[in-house]
DNA sequence: CGGCGGGATGTTTACGTCAACATGGACGGC
DNA sequence: GCCGTCCATGTTGACGTAAACATCCCGCCG
């Protein structure tokens, strides 16, 4: 593997080493120090002496080298971010939302995406790519088999979890699920149906089942039947199966799907069997896609706050990084219902 | 908070500089260098000292510094991407696809979000944040205001651009929008319908501009009347809108929404205004997300493969990175017509 | 008028790694 | 048994930056 080198014999790739202090310092006539000193905005230096640095980095093409400023400090000015699935709705909103908080200050984000969420993966993420090149981490993984007591993370890297599960030791950051899902099923009771089907997420989903159990949970407060829950997967797919399923059962008047794209499916198939919504079924979903005010019907569903998430899980990881102290509590930040067409009164 | 320091002194945020090579080199009694070709896997070293410096290695919890690794080879192995509109389907997509490729090769990934893909912020991009800090870098920005006049990048860093502008002199990689939006208006045409309406993207957008002319060559190829194009802005929202005032004329039999998602708001505004679909009117969209197929109906569309994207993407990439020569013909990837629920021939 | 303070600037050094060169011991050929 | 070779290992230095310390010059005060 002939491997080229920075040296001056090897024909190949040319490496570009881009011009240094060094260079910008002979070309203005000062010492590397004073470059730098120029660069890093401090103050004590002459204003004619500032300008004439400057123009020499102009000249020459000057970009400081964030690795030997790196090396130099100790700090990367940059955080990781462990993700699985980016393209799903929320996670990719989350990603954004993370990213807009962390560019302001002057941090830039690694992506260390994780094809399945095995511990293996999660912690091969660490040590394989970027042990050293980050200053924290932000983890944004659904399937939780994350268990703190195999995952081995380096002592000290700064660490935030966006999930909310209290199983890590380290500061959490999520949305309220279990809030969301009460208020989902509630506003379907006081429309006054019976009870509420539910067509959950996967059971690996600490956030499906943190719905699922509040679903149940707000089920029983309310002293209702509590029907079998009909099990997806997050896909339209799924929830379209399930959708199918619960047609044909015209006990069924509510129902409460664990995102919206499994509402999608359900809507689907209540359209296909004849089953109009919400004269017939009322149907309530969770996310609030942007897509989702145009579904047919527009639909009912619970409002998260992605941006909310990524900015509070920046927040802590910052502060953690600057102060070394840990964020105390778990951040859970507020749902909310949004009503639109998909929900009405049981059919008399 | 018992953090350790490197340093006695410094009182501040706890500079946690984790064990380098000198350390493992003391622990196993060896040289900085044994342990340095060690981790590199050099072949020349005695089995058994290989396992002590292993040993001591995992003893003292030793991770290899990139920072200094990267100053010492001049290489990062890592990647910019300068993303707009992350949350965006096709771009989380493409994202996703550009950090699967990426990673096997052993190159991490760096998150450059700008808000608006104006001149500034994009050049902006490069200088603020990683400069120095990556080996090459890809572009995935939908409006391009850049203008390569005005762009200016460090000579001699390897770019690719996801777009399928000609207007870069930097390779492009792309969808084929011209070949898609044909493939649409030809399955209308073919089903009988006089014409084509269409909603169009953003303008500034050259994957919408290049859907549009398509779609009006074609028509104009076969010889049919072309429509004044229904101005939208990607949304399911501007969708809707274009819709209402689609719905009203009797004349429209068909419609080609530039994505899926202004293709819903479509779907919404033909069903409020009881126009059926595909009965009275057929629609036809772009992009196959995972919801169309069970959008109400179940939509016609032009499946694209982002993933497809971001692998030829990071192909050209590193091999200009790697031999430092420059792919030469733009990459334009063939879509696919996929039929559903929302086409039909015309009403009699 | 000499010394002192302070601001501008220069010099040295260390950050962690790895290529290049140096060393040193074992082994084989004659 | 002597020398050349090869292989494992050690030593040195350089990558680009910035903190710490050193120097120099100027003006001001006693």
């Amino acid at each position: 593997m002939p491997r080229q080198t920075a040296t001056s014999s090897a024909p190949g790739p040319a490496r570009r080493r881009g011009p240094s202090m060094a260079d910008v310092a002979r070309e203005a006539g000062v010492s590397g120090q004073t470059v730098s000193r120029v660069a890093n905005g401090k103050t004590n230096v002459d204003e004619a002496t500032r300008e004439r640095v400057l123009a020499a980095m102009r000249r020459v093409g000057y970009r400081p080298n964030s690795a030997a400023r790196a090396l130099r400090n100790g700090q990367f000015r940059s955080i990781g971010v462990i993700i699985s699935a980016l393209p799903t709705f929320g996670n990719s909103r989350t990603l954004d939302a993370i990213a807009a908080a962390v560019v302001p200050e002057g941090f830039s984000i690694i992506l260390m995406p994780v094809t399945r969420p095995t511990q293996g993966e999660v912690t091969g993420a660490f040590s394989t790519l970027n042990e050293q090149a980050v200053d924290g981490v932000i983890i944004l993984i659904e399937q939780h088999q994350l268990d703190q007591s195999e995952i081995e993370l380096p002592h000290g890297l700064p660490v935030v979890v966006i999930d909310s599960s209290a199983r890590y030791d380290y500061p959490v950051v999520d949305n309220d699920q279990a809030d969301g899902a009460a208020r989902a099923t509630s506003h379907l009771l006081s429309l006054g149906h019976s009870t509420v089907w539910h067509i959950a997420g996967p059971p690996q989903s600490y956030s499906a089942e943190r719905r699922r159990k509040s679903w149940q949970a707000t089920l029983e407060r309310a002293g209702r039947v509590v029907p079998p829950v009909v099990a997806g997967d997050w896909s339209p797919e799924s929830g379209y199966q399930a959708g199918l399923r619960l047609a044909a059962d015209p006990e069924v008047t509510a129902v409460f799907a664990a995102n919206d794209q499994m509402a999608l499916g359900l809507l689907r198939a209540l359209h296909e069997t004849g089953r109009a919504v919400p004269a017939s079924v009322s149907v309530v979903g969770f996310d609030d896609m942007e897509e989702s005010a145009h579904f047919w019907p527009p639909l009912t569903t619970i409002r998260q706050s992605f941006e909310a998430v990524g900015r509070h899980a920046v927040k802590a990881l910052l502060a953690e990084i600057e102060t070394g102290t840990e964020a105390g509590e778990p951040v859970l930040l507020p749902t909310e219902l949004v009503i639109r067409s998909s929900t009405a009164p049981p059919p008399a």
